[in-house]
DNA sequence: TATGAATGAGTGTTCATTCAT
DNA sequence: CATGAATGAACACTCATTCAT
């Protein structure tokens, strides 16, 4: 019974501290956070021993919401359609959460997808895109970590719109999918 | 003439200042930088009134650098190969002065290789590079910045080794390039 | 119940600021005045978020006290008595309390006994003396006040001592009572 | 002269120093008197080796002023007259002076009205005008000068206007004077 | 257990004072 | 001798973290 308050707690801190952390950058304090959250700061310090704890748990949360992402794209009847969709959204998502890649960046954490589980459900996506021929056979999981990790940083900072978003990934994608002629 | 001291000061600090913000990011202190360069915190407020001109200058000190690069290429024989060039040179720079652009950009001040200048220098290399055959024609400055950016800010991040930059930007310059096929 | 706690820290703080304005002046530090205190500087932040904010609570404090002095004595049976007694009392306070009140206003703070609430308490000792034929009718607030003020401010500065004290106020209460003769 | 130089050097800083203190009050910068002079802050150092000094050389350059005023009145024809009419000119000065008395009392300086050759001279005008009957035998130098500090100080701090420092010094002369009446 | 008051090291910034020029 | 750049102690204030309640 109490594990459930405790949970519910946990849960509501991590949901203040990425609404702060969005807005107010990685200056955020932790007592907006507990305010927030409707706690005292003294029940965030009892689930994240430092302000980074909570930044980590912040970023696992993100990966494994990306991760359940990937799985649920593996499955999908068109590979290539599914990796690049999946690319376009976390993207997308960025933008969104703009800040918060790069707060968790900047304060020294690694958010460079590399987390293993969201890797594997990322190489998973790969692998299938590569099977179908939509994705050139020599991309490997770092140049495609570094590019996701390159176009979502710099959506999130500087607030890429819809159209930007758009044109940017289209060459990005042109870069990655197999040439199209050198035949013959 | 003190003033020779005076200019001496001023470059040393611009130079601590460069390296603190690469290491501590953001949060890069005062203290540390005059501590770094020598001098005492005062030194540096006679020169820069508050922290953000100091920030200010870092940033317009690179934007200059990298213009004067840019102009440079801008007379290179093959057009192609110095468009490709600078943005190599550029994202290989980004890596060695890590975070920096990073931690200006998140400082609110626009890193977007946006400041007039070193945008009509950009501008340049891209249209030579077009008019050359060696980039879509349908490639806009914007995209370009945004790719720019998102390389660079990655490269800083992550720290990308010569490898990963050279496997990474091929994906990208490949993107770039038109496409090879659809001939006769 | 923390709360105990804090009230108890905040009486010691304004103890504290009190004397150590009296001692440094108006440079007093809150570094200062939370040491003597016993608390850290925060402490003192939490209930005055800023320096100005402890210097009002002071004179609100002692507004409040001379007030209530003057309430007690509006209903003393010799209204002449009544009148010269607390402006001789005030006086003396303001010795002890030395450079306090200048101190605060000096810091901008209106401490010419002008909070309404004193304001009225004082005019009601000046009507019943005038009614009582102590104090010469043609004497008003603003005369009342400007003398009160200046004799604070003087034996605060100076550190009139008592023979002094009184022999000044002789001065000044001879100004403010009837002519004795002009009679029949 | 090269001490001409040194003198004039001297009184501009002087001027400039009132002139900033008035405005700015304790918290005066020496960097910004020296603007005002036109010299260099090194120059102020070297007339005055510490920021009290040049504070003090203040208050004598205007006890100095107000001793001559004192000696001029001295051999006016009215003794009760001139008595009076300084009395008023120093408390009228004050006002306009404004913030200069208090803010170099609050520095510690000693702004009594007691340095030996002013004290003298009021003397000299309070003696004569208790031959020619105009103030009361009885007053002596320790509570005159108490008023003259108290009313110059309350008109600083409270920027009494020519109404109630009229009224004011009215009631304090009317208790300096000799009682009109006790007569047989 | 959750709370939030208390802590104090640390921050950006100012300014009296010194001293190289 | 005047100058003003350099210095660094000091200031008001913030905030991650602790701990009494």
């Amino acid at each position: 019974m109490m594990r459930a308050d405790a949970r519910r707690n946990r849960a509501r801190v991590l949901e203040a501290a990425e609404v702060v952390l969005a807005r107010d950058g990685l200056s955020a304090s932790m007592r907006e956070i507990a305010s927030l959250a409707g706690v005292g700061v003294g029940t965030i310090y009892r689930q994240f021993p430092a302000k980074e704890d909570l930044y980590q748990a912040i970023v696992v949360d993100r990966m494994a919401r990306l991760a359940a992402l990937a799985d649920e794209l593996a499955t999908a009847p068109d590979a290539g359609e599914a990796f690049f969709e999946y690319f376009t959204m976390i993207v997308e998502d960025s933008t969104v959460k703009k800040v918060l890649v790069d707060a968790l960046a900047a304060a020294g954490i690694d958010a460079k997808a590399g987390t293993p589980d969201i890797r594997g459900a990322i190489e998973t996506l790969l692998v299938r895109a590569q099977g179908a021929g939509a994705v050139r056979g020599d991309v490997g999981m770092a140049e495609l970590l570094a590019l996701l990790s390159a176009t979502c940083l710099a959506a999130q900072h500087h607030g890429w719109d819809e159209d930007l978003r758009t044109r940017t990934l289209a060459i990005v994608f042109d870069g990655l999918r197999p040439s199209p002629a050198t035949p013959a």
